[in-house]
RNA sequence: UCCCUUGUAGCUCAGUCGGUAGAGCGGAUGACUGUUAAUCAUUAGGUCGGCGGUUCAAGUCCGUCCGAGGGAGCCA
């Protein structure tokens, strides 16, 4: 019989034969007997396997068995006779699948998690960075589950767009062309007429425009794919490429928009309590204390909502000095998000109504003609981790909208198309996904919760 | 992009007033009651990030470039 770890170590079959096969964590080396530590992934626990020296095992076989080589162990499950496991498996063969030479970079001991990002090959060999993987992975999980439950479709958007302003950030630029020789026009611009795909096209930003057409037609969809902005910005909670959920609903105004948001931050939350508890465990005592206690707080209690113009009210009456002076109609700034977060409702939240001129343009105009229906989520210590509003649902509103952004309407034909025919209210927002991890596991930055890490000057590996 | 910090052995770091380089861990070798980041002993391992300058003498002081970390801005 072959397992995994993560199921050995819960099976009952003692005395049956056993096969493991992973790779060697730690050695033991003593007179009669060798303890090896095994790892394969599948979860954070390694499994003993325990080698009787008499019994016939070379010298040179287990001189080769050093931290970092994989194995394949066969022998028996038996009850541990040390304290810190309950089963073991003694070992009968022992096969050296691949050996780690003596420069193998993993030590026994704890590494600082910079030098991990050095060998980002190698990491996921590391606890913490198995860790992540494992939390990743039922955080994805979670999502689809959480969407597909409430009946929203999975919508694919393309990752390549020719929407030059959809306005969320710089965008890297997609092209064939030969940089040595780029053809121009007769007044000498560029002549992306020749490229590919015969205009200039760019990775997306955002799925949320081409999401709003699926929604004015499938009533509620979502996405959830790779995103590329080419912002020069270089700080723990941004990445040049990041992965990114993004619901759109119809017949769905900004309180529905709220509350499924909130739900569905809960839901992730709650499922990754219950089904990484040992993963969790983990980041609990060693990456930052209490993180289990805050996310069980945010499922348990409701977010706080305010508007910006309430929110700008309590940083003026705060008694503090700020670096940026809160002033309504300029963004929260670092340090008022915090404030918020932090200080005031010790928990995350929505901010509501920013007034129209720091929003996009898609977002809806209140009555007050000088705010729109836009939401965002802060939450302590990372800031807006969702950003999201109600959609201008009203043809001439949004194109009023895109001429005063400085934009031409044209560009936008079969946006604004959507609200020309049989329009309706929508709402939607948008999460990034590796700050929820960076939330979840209370890791600091966000280079270490995704597997290989593209930001400035960096796309190694 | 701006501000601050930082770069010394494979890793984590110490190195005083400028005077010829150090520890712990890891590795190797050996020892050892079934160990738990095992323990004990021995041992190898360095262009002190690069280049330039000051000085009799630079890991140490100055300039510059490169890398890393934190903060800010931009945002998810």
């Amino acid at each position: 019989m072959e397992e995994r770890v993560k199921d050995i170590l819960q099976s009952t079959n003692i005395d049956q034969p056993i096969v493991v096969k992973g790779w060697i964590r730690t050695k033991r080396d003593s007179k009669n007997v060798v303890f090896l530590a095994i790892n394969d992934g599948s979860c954070m626990s390694n499994i003993q396997v325990v080698i009787d020296k008499e019994k016939g095992f070379s010298t040179e076989l287990l001189a080769k068995a050093s931290t970092g080589a994989s194995v394949v162990v066969k022998g028996q499950l038996v009850e541990s006779l040390g304290g810190q496991q309950k089963v073991e498996v003694l070992g009968e063969e022992l096969e050296i699948v691949g050996e780690a030479p003596e420069d193998y970079p993993l030590q026994k001991k704890r590494h600082t998690i910079e030098f991990l990002r050095e060998i980002a090959h190698l990491r996921p060999r590391t606890n913490i960075i198995g860790a992540v993987a494992r939390v990743r992975s039922a955080a994805s999980f979670a999502v689809h589950k959480f969407f597909q439950e409430k009946g929203f479709l999975y919508v694919h958007t393309p990752i390549i767009t020719a929407s030059d302003c959809e306005g969320a950030g710089e965008m890297f630029q997609v092209t064939t062309m030969d940089l040595n020789n780029v053809p121009k026009t007769e007044d000498g611009a560029v002549d992306f007429t020749q490229d590919f795909f015969g205009k200039q096209t760019s990775l997306t930003v955002s799925g949320q425009l081409s999401g709003e057409t699926y929604a004015c037609a499938l009533s509620n969809i979502y996405t959830f794919g790779p995103t590329f902005r080419a912002e020069n910005s270089n700080t723990t909670r941004h990445l040049a490429e990041f992965w990114m959920i993004e619901p759109e609903m119809a017949f769905c105004h900004l309180e529905g928009n709220m509350d499924i948001a909130e739900e569905f931050i809960k839901y992730v939350l709650k499922y990754i309590l219950d089904n990484c508890a040992e993963d969790m465990a983990f980041f609990d005592s060693f990456v930052q204390k209490g993180t289990i206690d805050t996310m069980k707080n945010v499922i348990e209690n409701e977010f706080a909502r305010i508007t910006y113009t309430e929110a700008m009210e309590y940083l003026e009456k705060a008694d503090r000095t700020w670096e940026y002076l809160p002033k309504w109609g300029v963004d929260l700034q670092s340090e008022h998000e915090k404030y918020l977060t932090e200080e005031i409702f010790k928990k995350p939240v929505i901010v509501t109504d920013y007034p129209k001129e720091i929003k996009a343009f898609y977002m809806k105009l209140n009555d007050d003609g000088k705010t729109v229906r836009a939401m965002d989520i802060l939450v302590p210590r990372l800031g807006e981790i969702i950003g999201g509003s109600e959609r201008e649902s009203d043809y001439g509103k949004l194109e009023q909208r895109i001429k005063d952004s400085g934009m031409d309407p044209k560009d936008y034909w079969w946006y604004m198309d959507l609200r020309k025919y049989g329009t309706v209210p929508h709402s939607g927002f948008g999460l990034g996904f590796e700050r929820l991890i960076l939330y979840v596991t209370g890791i600091a930055n966000i280079r270490d919760v995704i597997p290989y890490p593209r930001s400035v000057n960096n796309a190694n590996f």
